[in-house]
DNA sequence: AATTCGGCCAACCGCACAATG
DNA sequence: ACATTGTGCGGTTGGCCGAAT
């Protein structure tokens, strides 16, 4: 038995709304605050409309400020750095966003920026792999990996190759973490269990590394490449190791080792993990395929290049929301609660709780 | 000119969580 | 401690509109 509905969804109004409706609630808002209480206010003006529904209209269409449509290209880096990061977590993102409402950016990014940065191809392809043709009585554990994750996988996947453009990512070493904020982890958790069951051989012999193994190996590093600290490779998780269960020291995230150390293999954990990235790497680019008509292979990132000097910006960003986030799962809501208490408190003058 | 198709976006739905009694 | 109610959120849907055929 589920809950009540709140509303008699008999008698409400349903569909677009009419500008003396618009005027109606927007007229109440401005004189006395939504008075804390949405499901009432609908009665109270006179309107048939369920009072999640008022709640947003207000929101989303008629608050002060809304800006709709003609989304900045530093809008766009944004977008794309936060939905790597934390993935759809719209209001999360629609909170670093003034004047943005999570809706707009939701439908921004599935209508629009999905498409431009990963293109057509690579869609099709992971929804060859990953899509609903596949059978889940399979049981390979494929179908638990979530749409925003293959995309976030695949996003990531391609700015890494455009950090390392001459090398292969599965002949890179992995790009560190400093340290993943518990939306991260979680992801990561999941790609986990992925792999647990899609993969149990390999899983079967893993032991996670600890932050002296992590340490270790950056002592032991011998290419270059295997010195990425850059903000980039900061935020953006490459998320195998964390998947592979190896956990990055804080202190770790701002030390740039000064030499390169012996020229030790790395240890049985690394290799585990950089076999896994290779693994997830042949899955998703899917090698083999033959391009569709009228592409080649050489444009697999060329997505991409719309998104003007993208790297920087992102990289600029990543350092902006990290410093600025006190805690990550409370950015967002809090921002909200901030900005509607602020409006009834100075448009309003009410004080709500 | 008529029809089909696909993109876009406002709005709805249902779930999870917080607040309250 | 539990039940109820309100709110917030992300996913999905339906309809409008312009482009393509």
């Amino acid at each position: 038995m589920g809950r009540a509905p709140c509303c008699d969804k008999a008698k409400v109004k349903k569909g677009p709304w009419s500008s003396e409706e618009d005027a109606k609630l927007k007229d109440y808002i401005q004189k006395y605050g939504t008075g804390g209480n949405w499901i009432a206010l609908p009665q109270k003006i006179g309107l048939k409309r369920c009072g999640k529904s008022c709640r947003l209209r207000w929101l989303n269409y008629l608050r002060p400020n809304i800006k709709h449509g003609g989304f900045s290209e530093e809008e766009d880096n944004i977008i794309c750095s936060l939905y790597i990061s934390i993935g759809s977590r719209w209001s999360i993102i629609a909170a670093q966003l003034p004047g943005r409402t999570d809706n707009d950016i939701k439908n921004y990014w599935n209508t629009r920026l999905k498409k431009k940065l990963l293109g057509r191809r690579k869609q099709s392809q992971a929804n060859k792999l990953f899509g609903s043709s596949h059978d889940p009585k399979d049981g390979n554990g494929m179908e638990t990996l979530s749409n925003s994750a293959i995309e976030r996988l695949q996003l990531h996947m391609q700015l890494q190759s455009l950090e390392n453009p001459d090398f292969p990512h599965y002949d890179n070493p992995p790009m560190w973490p400093c340290k993943l904020n518990p939306i991260q982890e979680k992801m990561m958790q999941t790609l986990q269990l992925v792999n647990e069951s899609s993969n149990p051989m390999m899983m079967q012999n893993f032991t996670p590394a600890t932050p002296k193994k992590v340490d270790e190996y950056y002592a032991q590093s011998t290419n270059p490449l295997q010195q990425d600290y850059s903000p980039m490779s900061n935020m953006m998780m490459t998320g195998i190791e964390s998947s592979m269960g190896i956990n990055i020291p804080e202190s770790s995230s701002s030390l740039v080792p000064e030499s390169k150390g012996t020229t030790q293999p790395p240890s049985m954990e690394l290799q585990q993990c950089w076999a896994f990235q290779a693994e997830i790497d042949e899955l998703l680019s899917n090698k083999g395929a033959i391009p569709l008509e009228g592409q080649h292979m050489s444009t697999e990132f060329d997505c991409f290049k719309d998104m003007h000097g993208v790297k920087d910006s992102m990289t600029w960003w990543s350092n902006e929301f990290q410093a600025n986030s006190t805690s990550w799962d409370s950015t967002g809501v809090l921002d909200h609660k901030q900005i509607d208490k602020k409006y009834n408190e100075s448009v309003i003058g009410r004080n709500v709780q």
